[in-house]
DNA sequence: CTTTTTTTTGACTATTTGTTAAAAATAATG
DNA sequence: CATTATTTTTAACAAATAGTCAAAAAAAAG
């Protein structure tokens, strides 16, 4: 039985060794996926033996599950914070910022984010529609409303939404594309820019 | 020594089998991953035995490459046709548009692509550096000089292109999400007509 | 310093996986 | 129909892999 299954209190070793495996881990998954990555290649990463592994983590499953879930609170937060009370071009334009600066800070999140839905989220189907479709669909309203209200332009609001998603995290998701092609300056000073200026104009009424 | 080495004629049953195996390792590869995916997924995908599999291919990476190579130029296909003649903004929009129904009809593709960049592009990065870099720099210069000529507003051309990307390819490669979300309409419709607008207004001068 | 608890290790199992070789079955050809 | 060429199946293999376990080593507690 791994150490994680007993409920005693938590030494200083133990919190430091989960810390270190589950970024080794986020590392080796945001990188090959679920069934790509092994034991072994977390284990190197975290200077740990395979069976070390499994004193602090019961299987595989089990350190994939705590890094998705960590994962789902972190994406949310960003959308969280849209309100309907402040100017609605810079409420959304505001939270285009926070999303990209998500993919600049935490692109291995953002990579295992990604790896998750490719193969089909078969580990977050459930939380996509609940947890995601509802904080969507409250958000939704609030857009909606400054639509009707003539505030910002009529768009789609699930549309804006995805391109917002689909525009920050490709930085972070397909950034050795990006790379490739722009080779002369760093991809995310322009994009906070283009990106401000292309929703600005989407928006304006 | 299997059957692809051999340089005698093709038969048709050849031409057959290798069709199969390749679509069928599109499913899996555009799913899981290099890593994730088994010679046996393949094989079941296919209805034929593991070892069948290759008497057609030499290896796991000869399946895998075959089918990067073939995606590489479809790829490129719709940049390609971009013309520095046309009006520009109608140029741009038909390209986005060409962008948007490969990721409809050609959404494996879109993903084992996704997958690959991902994982850091191990076997196509001299590829994104040369044919492609190549390509969207020839292309960046049609679309400077309609921005010099005050004929599109002044956008960062590179930027542009990052954005037709991931907006159109985020519906393939996002699909799962995209739908957990968007359950009452089919996504597609209205993201034509979304990115229609979204560009037509980021374009105008 | 001694005892107890926690952590690490190395050897082990069972299963999966890529690959090969040879035998068997099928199809093509004369 | 007989022979030859092609295709499929079977069996086997070595390497990789998830996971186990007992015993050694290290750390903490007394």
């Amino acid at each position: 039985m791994s150490r994680s299954e007993t409920t005693k209190k938590v030494t200083r070793i133990q919190r430091k060794k989960t810390t270190e495996v589950l970024d080794a881990a986020l590392d080796v998954f945001s990188i090959n996926g679920f069934r790509g990555s092994t034991i072994d290649m977390i284990a190197k990463r975290a200077g740990l033996s395979k069976a070390n592994i499994f004193y602090y983590f019961n299987s595989k499953e089990e350190i994939h599950s705590q890094l998705i879930s960590q994962l789902l609170e972190k994406w949310l937060e960003p959308l969280k914070k849209l309100s309907a009370t402040g100017d609605p071009t810079e409420e959304i334009c505001d939270y285009v910022s926070r999303k990209l600066q998500m993919s600049k800070i935490y692109p291995r999140e953002s990579r295992l984010f990604a790896n998750e839905i490719l193969q089909g989220a078969p580990r977050i189907h459930k939380a996509l529609k609940s947890d995601l479709k509802d904080l969507v669909d409250e958000k939704i309203l609030i857009i909606q409303k400054w639509s009707d209200d003539g505030l910002i332009a009529e768009v789609h609001p699930y549309h804006l939404i995805f391109s917002i998603w689909s525009l920050t995290q490709h930085y972070s998701d397909f950034d050795v594309q990006v790379r490739a092609v722009l080779t002369h300056e760093e991809p995310y000073e322009n994009a906070e820019l283009y990106l401000h200026d292309l929703f600005t104009k989407l928006l304006k009424p």
